[in-house]
DNA sequence: GAACACCCTGTAGTAGCTTTAGGGTCAAGT
DNA sequence: ACTTGACCCTAAAGCTACTACAGGGTGTTC
């Protein structure tokens, strides 16, 4: 019986992780410093292999790392009850909850500026420009201020 | 007629951004550098309260500062069309709804998960952290990946 | 002349990576 | 034996949009 074990870009092509990435999780803490090679490289078995599947999956459902170093202490210790696991999900729910009505409440905006501009005219009388340019951006309350909309730029592969 | 004259506190106090945010526009570029007293106090007038105005509803609607540079750059060349201001809104806003939906894809995932483990037990059997230690997350396709959830932290007043 | 609110510069820290620089390892090909 | 090329290593800097700090100057009031 030959046990798993993956190089670090065999890993991250399996995980479809950019090796940095698996790097920066050892350097975080979050992932344990793998056994080495004579050669000096990394070797993951198993076990690291979970936990690392662990990690990507929890950061696809885009919790913080610190979200996630919390679940995996709960997940270290096996004989406790689980109701911190729950409430890391709640409050996460609850974050992504809160993010999408701020969005909504922008993207009304948004449409409603544009709209002031529907045909091309010259930038001097462009109601766009004038409406962002009023000390309290037209009459509807300003967006919630203080949430990013742009998203992590698209990794390599 | 006495013209506007701000200090960068009063200025930060009428547009309630902090301080240490309207010298960061300086220094980027977005602001250009204002007037100073003899003690070396930047002293704001009217054109630079308006772009700094600009600056901040462009923020409060998520723009980025590169979005912001790009406005302004067309804000300041009165004669041309407007095209150039309707791309960079309509790009902004397809920014907004991608990230809507790609919430609300998350939001499901969250609770399907979540459903997983209604009464507390103990980790070692608990539903959500083997569903977190799957290789592919369930049945249902990951999450569109890179999309941060979590907002900037509160800004002080 | 001392207290105080305000201002200045420069530097470092935040999250979660990504990128760059400058090298070492190892298997295959000539 | 030697070189090519794919892979690996570390350390440090860069990214966004700020925020916070250290260490000092200014200006008004008591």
């Amino acid at each position: 019986m030959t046990t798993i074990q993956l190089r670090i870009g065999e890993l991250a092509e399996q995980l479809e992780l950019p090796v940095e990435t698996i790097r920066y999780y050892e350097r975080e803490g979050l992932m344990p410093p793998p056994r080495r090679t004579d050669g000096n490289y990394r070797v993951y078995d198993a076990p690291l292999v979970d936990r690392l599947t662990f990690i990507r999956n929890c950061r696809a459902l885009d919790m913080t790392l610190n979200e996630i170093r919390e679940l995996l202490r709960l997940r270290d210790a096996p004989e406790q009850d689980c109701t911190g696991v729950n409430d890391v999900l709640d409050a996460h729910i609850d974050h992504v909850c809160e993010r999408i009505n701020a969005l909504r409440r922008l993207k009304v905006q948004l449409q409603g500026l544009r709209e002031r501009c529907r045909q091309a005219h010259t930038v001097e009388e462009c109601e766009i420009l004038s409406g962002l340019s009023a000390p309290a951006l037209a009459s509807t309350p300003l967006a919630s201020r203080h949430l990013p909309v742009h998203g992590r730029k698209g990794s390599k592969r």
